[in-house]
DNA sequence: CGTGCACTTGATTGAAGTCAAGCGCTGTGG
DNA sequence: CCACAGCGCTTGACTTCAATCAAGTGCACG
């Protein structure tokens, strides 16, 4: 499933001229301090963040006030609040840079628009989909299927940049465990 | 997000007609008697199977031999292993029918082919890739947040359906929870 | 009239959450 | 330059939720 991801690259790199062109009209560059947010709650997520470097977060917050982690984006994820770019509704979720983060900035409306002349970009647009899909499939299977203990391993031994950037409130969330359950975890062994 | 489904049926009902004859000729349609497997572990899976009537469920063995059911489809939904069906490799996953089923089979590669010619197919094809993700996320979220007996009343308010046709031995296995919990969940209240 | 399957009920165990206190940085203001 | 405030994390005590193991019920079907 890995090697999606180089097939999605090689289709990019592969594009012709005049859709990469289009393509770089309607993208610009931008900055985001640790801390800032990308996106918020309620936002409608009308731009796509491809990450440069850096990193972010995306979370929301449920009714009892605790921030649930849903994904971290490093360098060279696509970094979008899915529902709310896809429906163009306000987004659940917030974004947040929690790194210095570089960032290529895609607008959706001139995405779409531009779908239509280049339909190269309609099947790029499936592609990354799909890899959004499998990811998604198989974060689920773990959450089904394994503990605490071994959702940790899987992430430390697959994911240990995650464990080296990312502070252990936020991989705690994102393990769907508790922050004290996680250091007991990572103290035994 | 129920809408989109909506949104893909217009969009399937006013194809134009060069499309859909292209597509009637790729598909057939099959019925599989109750306990029948549409696909099973290890085969790839070389189609999609629209559902017309009947059930089917999607499930797979763990190392410890657990069958662990990831998604029911019902009448107008469609059934495929995606990974498998994406990148074309062994599935993970079976897939079996647990009443008698009709459905509407489409093979992959002529699919595949139809759809250069038909880029219409593409778009249909990125649509429903949309609608699963955005599945993937809400039972995501619900395997994130829920304890056992609030997936329980979700799925039962919400697909009461559910409840009614599947055994609750393939119910507590979709839900993450032991058919001894999901009794108790039930007997109480 | 059994045999098997779907489900229930009970007893016990174990995993993980919550509450609470404490430790060790880092950074800031007096 | 020290003091202490705040944050990230750890550790301990206790509770709760859900899994497992083990019987038992009721129905369906050959």
């Amino acid at each position: 499933m890995n090697s999606y991801l180089t097939k999605i690259n090689n289709f990019i790199e592969n594009l012709d001229a005049g859709t990469q062109i289009a393509l770089d009209k309607i993208t610009e560059r931008k900055r985001f301090a640790k801390g800032e947010f990308l996106l918020r709650q309620d936002e409608i997520c009308r731009q796509s963040f491809f990450i440069e470097s850096g990193i972010v977060r995306k979370f929301y917050v449920t009714e009892a006030g605790k921030e649930i982690t849903t994904e971290f984006c490093f360098a060279d994820d696509l970094a979008v609040s899915f529902q709310s770019y896809t429906l163009q509704t306000p987004s659940l979720e917030f974004i947040q840079a929690i790194e210095n983060t570089q960032v290529i900035v895609t607008d959706y409306e001139p995405f779409q628009t531009l779908k239509t002349n280049f339909p190269k970009l309609i099947e790029l647009d499936l592609m990354m989909t799909e890899y959004y899909a499998m990811w998604l499939e198989e974060r689920l299977q773990r959450f089904h299927t394994l503990d605490a203990t071994r959702r940790y391993q899987k992430l430390a031994t697959e994911q240990p940049h995650f464990i080296r950037h990312i502070q252990l409130t936020h991989i705690a969330s994102y393990l769907g465990i508790s922050l004290e359950t996680l250091s007991r975890i990572r103290a035994k062994k």
